[in-house]
DNA sequence: TTGAAAGCGGTACCAG
DNA sequence: CTGGTACCGCTTTCAA
């Protein structure tokens, strides 16, 4: 518990002045320092083991290196928890660190950490939502580079770039995924209206049966909720009792979670999986969509990369790399991927 | 972006020097400072929305009111998240803010991470992991007062004092539910030997046996893994094509995830759980456990309260709050709690 | 009761 | 090429 070396110990070993130690280690000791007072300040460095005071240098230099990532749920949710990865990865990468802060859903307390962030000099602020939705951002944010991931500015003239998911053409791959494979009447679980993103999966379900033009049968679209249970029943609604010709050869699911409930049910009504039944995912939840028997075809969000692209926007603006004239904001939409797995499978010929 | 204001524009507006306004913004105006100066001090400090540059404070102090976290996993884990959550309450309650360097689990970034955090003047050190675990303590730990939680120091003679679950009792009580419903032949899937939990649930599942007067079968204790599938697969090698009075009559799970395997492989053979088949999970994950059909009946690991604990002692230390006197390291043992849902239910008769 | 000044650890400018 | 010095924002001591 000792003390660390500060620059002025690594000075007073080498025999120089605070400064000349400064220059080299920063670099700039050619043309300004004795090749032999840079070995002897080095080495010194070396033995003492130092390194600069982050708290000194924020001070002294009015920027942290430091970026500070407000969550509305991350300490729950391997969602924010992977944008969250994907945006350190690019910040450390690039000689900064990040601070999390998480409001558990409790939007009243994103004021005062978005000013205990301030306080702390961070050089940027991230949002991060669990799942896409728009938000009111928070008054602070526009006091320093700031950008949203997985959120958006609810206004009319938002002030912020934000990263999102493309929810839409997520949606339509996943269902030409399942024309493809010859399926014609396909249920579709789709979350409910609480999020964005239902409604955009739903039409991108639209779209592909359009550009396929093949009717949309309405009655085949439940809003029902996000959880193994909704998939459950939602499931036995459209296969308990229904006869083989009546019932639909698939059903996507607006998450890995309702489809665990699909294929529950499915295996409760003896109906084999792909064979019979073909069920599709969304999310690719790990640990779920993986592990699942059979283990789930799933659209993958790209949460990794939107943490990344998102913190790569944020620095950008921060180091002036980018075009710093900064126009209006910007939309990123980073497109979600198909994973085939084993519970998909071709049409059953009736 | 316009700068913040600062102690100096505070004083200048409420026409006073820098110390008033330090004092008096730190309640020691009263004897120091002239009642009217002080309202005058604080109605500038108002106006100007001011607040102390906690970097400035940090440098000067030499602390920083900061707890540094180093986690193995947090990004992925509703694990780990749930315990920095916890971690999080207390300190927010009492004045810190965290903060979350996620090495994902490569070790080797321990010790940077730490010489990160050390730069910045962090007052304290927690190190988390997904799963209960020893672990090499990274050197830098030593320096600040720090706390472990969820794992140990593999050292014959620990240094650091940690917090973790007490998973014997865990197991224990698990089983002793199951055979409090009458249960005699209980399948375990015991997960698997890298991690310490296993053999620790495995204990206590041999302890209530013993307790309870039963013999243990040993071919019924697999250690199979901790996926769905090694779920799935583990109730289908002890359940397909066995008569029932040879079948067990409940399977304990050392995980949910496991136990929705095993509920999944129970509904493809035409069980009913729990009428011809009781299922216990442990963890209580979120969003799984309590969202099956049916729902599972589970050992809840205390997450929270462990990062809580956790960093209660570690903010006692820094503060010298509890014994300064800081005798031997000590460990803390959280109780699981058991939570019964639907997958558990009478032994059948048979 | 108040203001001036030192110092936390570092960087950068400027005489020497 | 080098060392001295001012300054980042704040607290605290000391002298007025």
């Amino acid at each position: 518990m000792n003390r660390k070396a500060t620059a002025l110990d690594v000075a007073k070993k080498a025999g120089v002045s605070r400064s000349a130690v400064s220059l080299v280690l920063n670099g700039r000791g050619d043309g300004n320092v004795a090749k032999e007072s840079q070995d002897r300040i080095r080495q010194a460095a070396e033995e003492l083991n130092y390194s600069p005071n982050a708290i000194a240098l924020s001070l002294r230099n009015q920027r942290s290196r430091v970026i500070g990532i407000l969550s509305d749920e991350v300490v729950v949710s391997p969602f924010d928890g992977n944008i969250i990865g994907g945006a350190d990865d690019v910040a450390r990468a690039r000689g900064f660190v990040t601070v999390v802060m998480d409001t558990e859903r409790d939007t009243a307390r994103d004021a005062s950490a978005i000013e205990t962030l301030l306080d702390r000099q961070v050089d940027g602020l991230m949002y991060v939502t669990v799942g896409l939705k728009p938000i009111e951002v928070p008054h602070g944010m526009l006091r320093v580079p700031s950008v949203l991931a997985n959120c958006y500015d609810e206004h009319p003239q938002p002030q912020l770039h934000h990263v999102i998911p493309d929810e839409v053409t997520g949606g339509r791959e996943a269902t030409e995924h399942m024309l493809e494979l010859g399926h014609r009447d396909i249920a579709l679980l789709a979350g409910s209206e609480d999020s964005p993103a239902a409604p955009l999966r739903v039409q991108g379900y639209r779209d592909a049966h359009a550009a396929a033009r093949l009717p949309v049968h309405e009655d085949r679209i439940f809003m029902a909720g996000w959880d193994i249970d909704a998939g459950f029943h939602g499931a036995m609604k459209v296969l308990d009792g229904v006869s083989p010709s009546e019932r639909p050869t698939a059903i996507m699911c607006a998450n890995d979670r309702l489809a665990v409930g699909v294929t529950l049910a499915a295996a409760r009504l003896g109906l084999r999986v792909p064979e019979d039944l073909s069920i599709m995912g969304y999310d690719d939840e790990t640990r779920i969509a993986d592990t699942m028997v059979p283990s789930l075809t799933t659209m993958a969000l790209p949460l990794r990369e939107i943490g990344r692209a998102a913190m790569t926007t944020l620095l950008d603006a921060i180091e002036g790399t980018g075009e710093t004239g900064s126009g209006a904001p910007v939309e990123t939409m980073v497109p979600c991927r198909l994973v085939v797995r084993e519970s998909t499978g071709p049409a059953p010929t009736r």
